[in-house]
DNA sequence: CGCCGAGTTGAACTGAATCAAGAAACGTGG
DNA sequence: CCACGTTTCTTGATTCAGTTCAACTCGGCG
């Protein structure tokens, strides 16, 4: 297997075999907006590859929400420590627009993972994505101030600010609206 | 294979087949105080296995240094981003107290895990677990204020209480060591 | 013994939160 | 399409948690 797999594994997806078997275990639905794809207190069962459309994921902290995660096209929301660990979802995945998802249950992908060393491989290097996107997520908050979190995300992922209201944006750079006002106002 | 080895992979390693080729990747390695066992600025090419000791992994904000990790026995210190991205990595790794670890190049894992099916579940399973704790840190820092953070860690690593300074404990949480001593003076 | 880093304590400062009130935008029903 | 209520955004004044700066104590170690 060639090494560019573990820079980007969903060029896995290119391999017409893993293709296939995940063409068979995916369900395309529709959400309309607000819709909840995973529930805080449920045990989260699938998980959700965007098509069109956009979903946060939040909780709530004390009596406000608190948005931890947008989700876009080609990206995959779930609750996936919930899944693991078999407990209640802390958070909520709240679809912001209409919504065109690929839903996959967590159990027909261990079982597809289960299949051969490709697909188990195919899982690893998807985790693996996964912890590594949280990793740099971590690094963004803990290093840096209001204004810089802001200014890195307007770089790293400007059609956000197309797409979510401020109150969202702001809970996710962890301040309050207010705070993203006067910064945004220079 | 059985389900009880998704919320707890290590157990994969009674399977003898794994330990033992675990045995021929592994070396036996002994540092003092004070070892770097990553630096910034140069790709992490191993993972260690605590046999005896404690680490910490930091980097510098500016002029002073943060703590963002502590391994002790039976944890794996590694920088894991650094070596999936081949990318320098930003932070060190730093012998707290004399050490005992098992070394094993990433290369060498690699190559296990291509062995089997199971040696890549058992990467997977690693890789997941990884991934989980790393979730849990994110929302005990970000959801908590500083007292809190402090309880928190209190209740869930009492033992590093014992083995770290305020110093590092402090920068680990987030606050200055002041805030600490004054935090803990009640 | 004297030095140095670690920890403590106090006072002043500051970035961001909170509270409040007005303006703009949005959506729903008539 | 407009009118109305609701939510979102803005702006200002105040407050607060935690930082910074500084001075002092303590314990370990050459």
């Amino acid at each position: 297997m060639n090494s560019k797999y573990y820079s980007n594994p969903s060029l896995l997806l290119e391999n017409s075999e893993i293709a296939e078997a995940f063409n068979d275990i995916m369900t395309y639905k529709k959400f309309p907006k607000h819709h909840l794809l995973c529930e805080t207190g449920k045990v989260c069962k699938n998980m959700y590859i965007i098509q069109s459309g956009i979903t946060r994921m939040f909780y709530y902290k004390e009596d406000k929400d608190v948005t931890v995660h947008f989700c876009t096209e080609q990206e995959t929301a779930s609750v996936f420590e919930s899944y693991v660990k078999n407990e209640k979802s802390k958070f909520n995945i709240e679809a912001l627009e209409e919504l065109e998802v690929m839903e996959i249950a967590f159990t027909d992908l261990e079982n597809l993972f289960s299949r051969s060393p490709e697909f188990e491989r195919f899982g690893r290097l998807f985790v693996q994505q996964l912890h590594i996107n949280l990793i740099e997520r971590i690094n963004d908050l803990h290093f840096h101030n209001a204004k810089e979190r802001y200014d890195k995300l307007l770089t790293k992922k400007p059609h956000l600010f197309q797409r979510v209201s401020q109150k969202h944006l702001a809970s996710y750079l962890n301040i309050t609206p207010e705070t993203l006002s006067r910064i945004r106002s220079k």
